[in-house]
DNA sequence: CTTGACTCTCCATCAGGGGGAGGGTGTATA
DNA sequence: TATACACCCTCCCCCTGATGGAGAGTCAAG
């Protein structure tokens, strides 16, 4: 019967450790002194000890061990938990693996350029959304402006409630001149009756969307559209869809180019090549 | 001037989330009503939003985060730790490589063997201790035990303080019969006079010792050997010094070789190849 | 009997939030 | 105008695997 300090320095096992396990469960001295509360344990206990710490060497958490070790699973069921910690292993390198891509990625952009981007890159997910939507082949992004006119004039006139943010849709990803494919978009509420140009459907959900905000004038978003191309090549995406410009706040006057409140969102749906 | 819910979908950063980047000072809404606590943010703030998350993916803590946004730092500085966490990010690899490759090394072994060893062992790392130690060369292991009269005799007479475990040292990794070098010793507290065969000296610290402990009969302990021997070949150590048998609980009887009561630890010093 | 080394319990802390209780708000519709 | 319902608030507890400290009690040697 040894006290807890000596028991903590031939395992070296923390005294705070011991006690906690103690407190887990995992390893209960075989005598507790009623009175002074005191802990006593046995050297017999070493090798549960060690197999303690060889189970939490191979990724166990304690709670496992304590299962393992009251259960006393077979080996074959042990093979089994740690094929599963395996794959979590393996897992976490991976995501580990993308990191450190990421860091060094991100050191030789900045060392090139010398300067920070002033433009931050998300992945996220975006859900699919019932949206009103009229669409139409322009000579320029700023000529879509008759196809929002018919978008919310259909809206207006049918009452129909806003559920979130505009949006266009470029559906060529590379337009010549005189030849843009812009659908323009409103998530809305309820199922009205389509009519003329507007169509009413589901915007499809996205699993790997490519985001970027750009604020201020709308003028200079081409900056934001190139951090964002760039940040896709660089960072081993490749495009798979039509990109999205989200109108989260529009100028406070319409059709001001140059209104340095504006706020939109680029979006492109991207896969890992 | 949108609400939590809004901006929490915009980001698809939770609401909880947002809270508590709110209260850590790392995202503060542009107001808080003063009556009803509401939280209003601006569409101005998601790019700010962004750069925390894009500095998360990078891996870096979210007071690191605070740091960086508050104090603007160049983007030199934002290099400099970037590398640092590069070589964190690093340093977690090699440890989960490690661990894949001794969980590997497990359900290998167990395919093979069909059948859990029952010893684990643990690698720790032993401090120096003073101690009184008679070496000598004998026949066998049995035959330490005249070494073992001499070095007590010498204690007993002097009156000195016993401070750990008493423990056989081996020299020879593989004695040849009739030829082992043998070194018993026992740590002590203050600074006696040699006298004899018995020296006193501080036993070396070791960095990396494996463990294992073996509690049973004394007659067995061969597999105890064995299965740490084992051990160190397949994980990729080598054997650096000369092992330790620390005598942790002694047979009831002196000399009773099968008390299933005794326990002893064996230990070697390692590297890794 | 004192001293000093140990040990006890209880509470707080770390990161990055998640879950839920209990209660107040905002707004669209009947 | 009443009400339904979605939203929002704060406060507290929970997760892992311990670690640190306060304040008080215990043990063994001299």
């Amino acid at each position: 019967m040894i006290r807890i300090g000596d028991f903590s320095k031939l395992s070296r096992v923390s005294i705070k450790t011991l006690r906690y396990y103690d407190e887990m469960g995992l390893l209960k001295p075989i005598e507790v002194d009623r009175f002074t509360g005191y802990r006593y344990y046995d050297f017999h206990q070493l090798p549960r000890l060690y197999r303690i710490l060889a189970l939490k060497e191979l990724g166990f958490s304690l709670e496992e061990i304590s299962r393992f070790l009251e259960e006393n699973l077979s080996t074959e069921e042990l093979r089994g938990m740690l094929k599963l910690r395996q794959a979590e292993i393996r897992q976490r390198m991976e995501e580990e693996t993308a990191r450190l891509e990421q860091v060094e990625r991100w050191l030789r952009q900045t060392q090139q350029e010398n300067f920070m981007s002033k433009y931050d890159v998300v992945i996220k997910k975006i859900d699919a959304m019932k949206a009103a939507t009229v669409r139409g082949v322009v000579a320029n992004p700023p000529a879509q402006r008759p196809l929002w006119d018919e978008l919310l004039n259909f809206i207006y006139q049918n009452n129909i409630r806003m559920n979130g943010t505009p949006m266009a849709i470029y559906h060529d990803a590379d337009a010549r001149e005189g030849d843009w494919d812009i659908e323009v978009a409103m998530p809305i509420a309820g199922d009205p009756t389509p009519v003329g140009r507007v169509k009413i459907y589901e915007l499809p959900a996205v699993e790997t969307m490519a985001c970027v905000v750009h604020a201020g004038s709308f003028a200079t978003i081409g900056e934001a559209y190139d951090a964002l191309a760039k940040w896709i090549d660089v960072n081993g995406y490749q495009i798979v869809g039509p990109s999205r410009e989200l109108n989260l706040k529009m100028p406070e006057k319409p059709e001001d180019q140059n209104d340095p409140n504006t706020v939109n969102e680029i979006q492109f749906p991207v896969q890992k090549v």
